[in-house]
DNA sequence: CGACTTTGACCAGCGC
DNA sequence: GCGCTGGTCAAAGTCG
C-alpha cells in the first residue's frame, strides 16, 4: 500500500506534500520502521526501495539510503541548512528508524544518494521556509483584516445608533449628535475598500495606522464655531456646527499635562459660576489645525482638572497624541454605541450614564445633552467601584504625565495580574470586548499607550512655554483632538 | 526675533 | 431689543 503510493508520486511528493507527508513516506519504506504488519515483509520494502532509486525518483527514495550513519546524515544537513528545523529534527526520527539494520553497507553509489539526498532536503527546507514565510504574511494579513473588519462593524453599528438617536431624539438634541456629515465620512471612505486596502495607500496620514486614524476620525469633530472661520475651513459650508465634544475630569495638582499635541492659548475667560478661569488652546502642530480645547478647574475640587476637546486634527499626529485621540475616540464611541445600544430612549441621552463603569478600569463616563453641546466627560476623579463593587481600588499611574502622574482610580485587582498592573491589560482587553465590541477600540489606544507612550517628559509637551507643555492635565491627555 | 501669553475688546447666540 | 454669556480676536507684553 505505502509501496504503491510512493510509486505512484514520486515526483509529486516535492510538490505537495508537506514535510510530515515526506517523513511519513520515508518511514513506510523501511522494514524497521514502526509500523502496522503490512510492512511486516523487509524484502518487500528492500525491493520497493531499490526500485524507487531508478532514475526517475525524487529525494523521497534518496531518503531512504538505510546505511548511511544518521548522525553523520544530520550533522551535514544542519551545516548544509545553517539553522536546524523541525523538519531537521523529523528527519532524525526517520534515520533512526533507518538504523543499519537494513542490512546495507556503505557504496559511492549511497554516498550519491546522500548527496541527492542532501540537495533535496535543502531544497525542501527552503521552500518549507518559503512556505511558512508565506505562511506568516497571509497571518499578518489575516489578523489585520480582521483587525479592521472588527473596526468597521463596530463603527457601522455606531452610525446606525446615531442615525437612530437623530431621527429618536434629534427633537431633544437640536441638532445631529456629531457632525452633521455624520461622523464616518472619512472613516467610510477608508473602510469601504478595506479589504484590499494595503497599508500605506493611505494618504494625508503617513504616520498613523488605519486603524489609529479611524479612531480619530470616528469621533473628532471641528470645533464647529461659525466665530472663527480661520479655522472652519472644513466645515464652513456644512450645517449648523454643534458638535460632540469630550470632557476629560482628571485630578492633578500640576496645571496642565502631556497630551502629544502643541497647544497654544488664544484666550481665557472667567466663566460664570466659577470663580477659575477658562483657558481656551488651539492646536498649533498644522497651520488651520481646527482642534481646540478648554481647561478649567473643577470649582467644587481645585485638585480637578477639566479639559474639553473639539475638532478633527487635519494633520498627521505624534504616536502620543494619538494614543490620547484614540483614547477619547473610544471613549466616545464607546459610549455612544453602549447608550444606543442599551436604550433609544432620551432617559439614555439625557441623563448621566456611567456606561464605563460596567467595564471593568474604564472610567466613569457621562453624556450630557444639557450643555449646548453634546458633552461625553470621563470622570477620572471618580471611583468606579463605589458604584459597581464594594471592592477597593487600585490607583494606576497613567503614562503621559509630565511628571506628574495621574491617579486612575479603577476595580479591584484582577484576578490574573494582580494589583500592581497597567490600567489596562491584554485580560481585561478581552473581557471587556466579549462585554463590548467597541471596546476593541479603547483596547488598541490602551495598549498603544501604555506600550508606546513616553512616559514622563514628552518632547513635545515639556516646553513650558508651549501652549502644549503647559496643558498637563490629567488624563485629559488622553484626548487631543479626539472629539 | 520668533513664539507664546495676557488681556481687553468684539461678536454672536440665547433668554427674557 | 437688551443684557448676559461664551467664544474669539488681536495688540501688547513676556520669554528663551
Amino acid at each position: 500500500m505505502e509501496n504503491h503510493h510512493q510509486m505512484q508520486q514520486p515526483n509529486r511528493e516535492f510538490t505537495i506534500l508537506r514535510s510530515t507527508d515526506f517523513l511519513r513516506q520515508n518511514l513506510n519504506l523501511y522494514p524497521t520502521t514502526v509500523n502496522t504488519g503490512e510492512h511486516a515483509d523487509p524484502s518487500i520494502k528492500e525491493v520497493d526501495f531499490f526500485s524507487s532509486r531508478s532514475p526517475t525518483k525524487n529525494s523521497d527514495t534518496d531518503n531512504s539510503s538505510p546505511e548511511e550513519p544518521h548522525d553523520h546524515r544530520h550533522t551535514n544537513m544542519a551545516k548544509d541548512d545553517g539553522s536546524p528545523t523541525l523538519f531537521n529534527d523529523q528527519l532524525v526520527n526517520t534515520a533512526l528508524n533507518l538504523s543499519p539494520s537494513a542490512g546495507l553497507s556503505r557504496s559511492a553509489a549511497n554516498d550519491e544518494n546522500i548527496e541527492t539526498l542532501l540537495t533535496t532536503l535543502q531544497r525542501e527546507s527552503l521552500r518549507l521556509k518559503e512556505e511558512n514565510c508565506k505562511l506568516r504574511t497571509m497571518l499578518d494579513q489575516i489578523t489585520k483584516n480582521y483587525n479592521q473588519l472588527q473596526l468597521f462593524i463596530a463603527l457601522q453599528k455606531q452610525k446606525q445608533c446615531q442615525k437612530m438617536e437623530t431621527n429618536l431624539n434629534g427633537m431633544m438634541f437640536g441638532q445631529h449628535l456629531l457632525d452633521p456629515r455624520g461622523p464616518f465620512t472619512k472613516l467610510d471612505a477608508q473602510v469601504a475598500p478595506f479589504p484590499d486596502d494595503k497599508s500605506g495607500q493611505r494618504q494625508g496620514h503617513p504616520e498613523t495606522d488605519p486603524v489609529e486614524d479611524v479612531l480619530e476620525q470616528s469621533t473628532s469633530q471641528s470645533w464647529g464655531s461659525s466665530k472663527s472661520p480661520k479655522f472652519e475651513e472644513s466645515n464652513s459650508s456644512e450645517l449648523p456646527l454643534k458638535k460632540t465634544r469630550v470632557s476629560v475630569r482628571a485630578r492633578s495638582e500640576a496645571p496642565l499635562i502631556s497630551d502629544g499635541c502643541q497647544w497654544r492659548k488664544y484666550g481665557q475667560k472667567i466663566a460664570k459660576g466659577n470663580p477659575c478661569p477658562r483657558a481656551y488652546y488651539r492646536c498649533t502642530m498644522a497651520v488651520g489645525c481646527p482642534v481646540r480645547k478648554q481647561v478649567q478647574r473643577c470649582m467644587d475640587d481645585k485638585t480637578v482638572l477639566i479639559t474639553t476637546y473639539e475638532g478633527n486634527h487635519n494633520h498627521p499626529l505624534p504616536p502620543s497624541a494619538i494614543v490620547m485621540a484614540n483614547s477619547t475616540s473610544a471613549a466616545a464611541s464607546m459610549f455612544l454605541s453602549s447608550s444606543c445600544s442599551t436604550s433609544n430612549n432620551n432617559e439614555a441621552l439625557s441623563n448621566t450614564v456611567g456606561v464605563f463603569s460596567s467595564m471593568p478600569y474604564i472610567p466613569m463616563a457621562t453624556l450630557s445633552t444639557s450643555a449646548p453641546f453634546p458633552t461625553i466627560t470621563l470622570d477620572m476623579t471618580t471611583n468606579p467601584s463605589a458604584l459597581t463593587s464594594p471592592l477597593p481600588l487600585h490607583a494606576t499611574t497613567f503614562p503621559q504625565l509630565l511628571g506628574h502622574p495621574v491617579i486612575f482610580p479603577h476595580k479591584m485587582p484582577h484576578p490574573l495580574l494582580g494589583q500592581q498592573q497597567p490600567l489596562f491589560t491584554t485580560e481585561t482587553m478581552s473581557a471587556a470586548i466579549a462585554s463590548n465590541p467597541n471596546f476593541t477600540i479603547a483596547l488598541a489606544a490602551a495598549i498603544s499607550s501604555i506600550i508606546g507612550a513616553p512616559r514622563g517628559n514628552d518632547g513635545i509637551n515639556n516646553n513650558s512655554s508651549n501652549g502644549g507643555s503647559d496643558l498637563p492635565l490629567n488624563g485629559t491627555s488622553m484626548l487631543p483632538g479626539s472629539t
